[in-house]
Formats: C-alpha cells, structure tokens, sequence
DNA sequence: AACTATTGATAAAT
DNA sequence: TATTTATCAATAGTT
C-alpha cells in the first residue's frame, strides 16, 4: 500500500522511519479503535517509537486503563515468571535443533536424501551401517544359540520325563501284577532304580531370563 | 476496504461481528508487528475480544512484557500466561519424547542398547539397516562411476594433447631445418596432419557437476 | 475457509 | 511537516 511494495525490514533511513512511523502508528491506532466499536472489543495498544516517546490506545474500559495506570507506576519484580518462560522457550529450541539434526541422520541412515551428500560424507555413514548390522547380526547369533540351548535343555528333561514315566508305567505294571497275583517279595524292587537325580525338577529357571 | 463501506460502529449481527474480529485482531497484529520491524518500535497490544478471549502481542522488548506481567498478575487474569506456559511445557514434553524415540532408534541401528530387544524387533532394524547400506553403496557406485567416466575424460583429453604436442614437436623440428637450409618445397606438408578434431577443446565441462 | 470487488492504508513524490 | 497520488494491503460480502 505505497508507491512500491517495501519489504519487512528495519527501515535504515532514519527520516524515512520516522515518517513511516508516524504514519502506521496513527494506522494502527485507529484500526484499535475500529476494532473496538465495531467488534465490541477492548483494546489496550502501547507503543514506543524508536527515540522513546511513547503513544498509547486505550479502549474505554475500567479494566485495561488499570493496566497502564499499574505500568505507569510501579516498577515491582516480576521477572520470575518471565524468566522461567524464556527458560523453557531456550530448551525448546534446543530441542528442535537437537530433532532435525537427528531426524537427518536418520533418514541418512535410512538411506534416504543421501543424494545432497558429498562422497566422503558417505563413508562414515556406511562405517555406521555396518557396524550396526554387524551388532545386530552378533546379537541375533546370541539369541539363537541361546535358542539352541533351551532346546537343547528340554529335549534332556523330555527324556528325562520319558524315562520317569517308563518307570511309572513299569511299576504300574508291577502293582497290577501284584494285585492280580497277591504280592510277591519283589514288592519295592523298582523303586531304587529312579534314582533322586531324576525327580521332576523345576524347568530351567532361566529360559527367559535373556530374551526380554 | 471491502465489498462496501461500512461505518463504524457496532456490529449487531453476532456471527458478522465475530468473523470481523477475527479479521481485524489478525490485521492489527501484523501491523503491530510490522510497525516494530519497520520503525525500530516496542509494541504491547491486548485485545480482548466480547466474548473475553484475549489475545495479545509484545514486541521482543523485556520491558513491555514486564508491562503485561504485573497485569495479569495484579488483575488474576494470570490464566493467561499459565496457559502459554502450559502450551510451552507440552511442546516440550511432546518433542522430549520424539526426541527420546529417535534417540533410540538411532541407537538401535547403531547397534546399541540392542541386548534388551526381543529377537523379532531385531529383523526391522536389520532390514532398515541393510537397506540403508543398499542406498548407500549404490550412491557410491554411481559415484565411482562419475569418477571412472572422468578419468577416461581426462586419459582422453591427455591423449589428445600429447597428440598436439607431438605434431608441433614435428612442425617446429621442420621449420628448424627449413630455417637452417632455407625453405623447401614441403613448407606446409605437416599442417594438414592436425585435423580440426585435435584441437584443445574446452575440458569436460560437467566434471564436477555430480560429485556436490 | 477461500475468494474477490472494493475500500483503506501508505510509500514516495511534492 | 503536510498533502497528494499511485500502489499495495486489508477486508466486507459472497460462495
């Protein structure tokens, strides 16, 4: 809305600013005042221009014209609030950063927009891979013969089970001879032969223990 | 400014009013922030709105915000900031979060903290990082081979110029002899033996086109 | 929430 | 500094 287009910038030319001040600032207090009455607003507008003097809106309300009033007088300690703002702000911007950097090695890793990058910059992402896949891999082996391991556990206590249960069925047969023939002297003849080593034990206690 | 004039003063269709709020707040915020770009100024703009949302805008300026501090301090509107901050905090806790998930998974892909994975979260961090190394070495490939194409580039062009070099070795060995023994009938005979082809031409001019 | 005809704001000239 | 004017920007009414 000019002769030109002008862009958004601090306007060096200090006469120049200070004209385009004097002009916007009395655009904007009349769009508060528009506002106000059409829209039913309340609006508080302070500004200082860039040599100090300050020019002020005030829509007309008790309450907003309290809040000048207060700046007007007091200077009382309030940064503890602003500060904790600022604080967080800080550490949120931080933490971007901190995002998009990962977010690109990432997506490096992932093979993705790789074709921005120099050779050389390849290299240590190739390194990554393959020293990822490489622990990757070592830990799949682990698990596997960890794997083998239980297996190899529990076929033992299947025979183990097996040969308990043989036991059982022969003596079972036994007793039903017994039973069938009145009992002979051989009556606990069986018993010595399952020996302590093979009473059911508790299934290896720590199948588990390496996969979560 | 619009389809029609409009004059000012409340607006009693509710709906209208509300939409030209809205319109206006956003205008009167871009002129606040503009007028302080372009004019070097410190602004502090409240609005509220009838239904008594508020909304606000402060120049980057420390003592404006402290302006606005003691008033929603003083006034119990305090809500207010709770609510920016509370805004803020979310935002942090949100990107913490996604910051901790990639954290991790690019550990993962490191080859870190992979012990405590269940084998099965190990195969799309295998297939992730196989791929990714897939990308990379393909982009080497395409590399080497720009690299390859340049190197016969330049054999070529060498062959070219050791070509030239030779033929004015010859030229000048006979101009020699012709200055010794006064000129000849076979002045010119070695000129035609440098066809057009073998002049220097400009050097591959897309050398380093794909290598950045 | 977009669109556009129109008014309004204003950058540069005077 | 104030006024004028050519342009760009905001927005009222419309879809």
């Amino acid at each position: 809305m000019g002769r030109g287009k002008i862009e958004i910038k601090r306007i060096e030319n200090s006469t120049n600013r200070q004209v385009t001040y004097s002009k916007r600032r009395g655009g904007i207090m009349k769009k508060a005042k528009e506002i106000t009455v059409l829209c039913d607003a309340q609006v508080s507008l302070v500004i200082f221009s860039s040599t100090g003097k300050m020019s002020e809106y005030c829509s007309p309300s008790t309450e907003l014209v309290k809040i000048l009033d207060r700046y007007h007088k007091n200077a009382g300690v309030q940064k503890l609030w602003d500060a904790k703002h600022e604080h967080l702000s800080n550490e949120l911007e931080r933490i971007k950063k901190e995002n998009d950097s990962m977010q690109i090695k990432l997506r490096h890793l992932k093979g993705e927009d790789i074709n921005s990058l120099h050779p050389k910059e390849l290299i240590p992402i190739e390194e990554a891979l393959e020293n990822g896949l490489a622990c990757v891999r070592s830990k799949q082996m682990q698990c596997l013969k960890t794997l083998k391991k239980n297996e190899r556990s529990l076929e033992e206590d299947n025979r183990r089970l097996s040969y308990i249960l043989h036991q059982q069925q022969l003596a079972m047969d036994v007793n039903v001879r017994e039973m069938d023939h009145g009992y002979h002297q051989r009556e606990r003849e069986y018993h010595p032969q399952m020996p302590f080593a093979f009473r059911v034990q508790p299934i290896q206690p720590n199948l588990h223990q390496n996969n979560k």
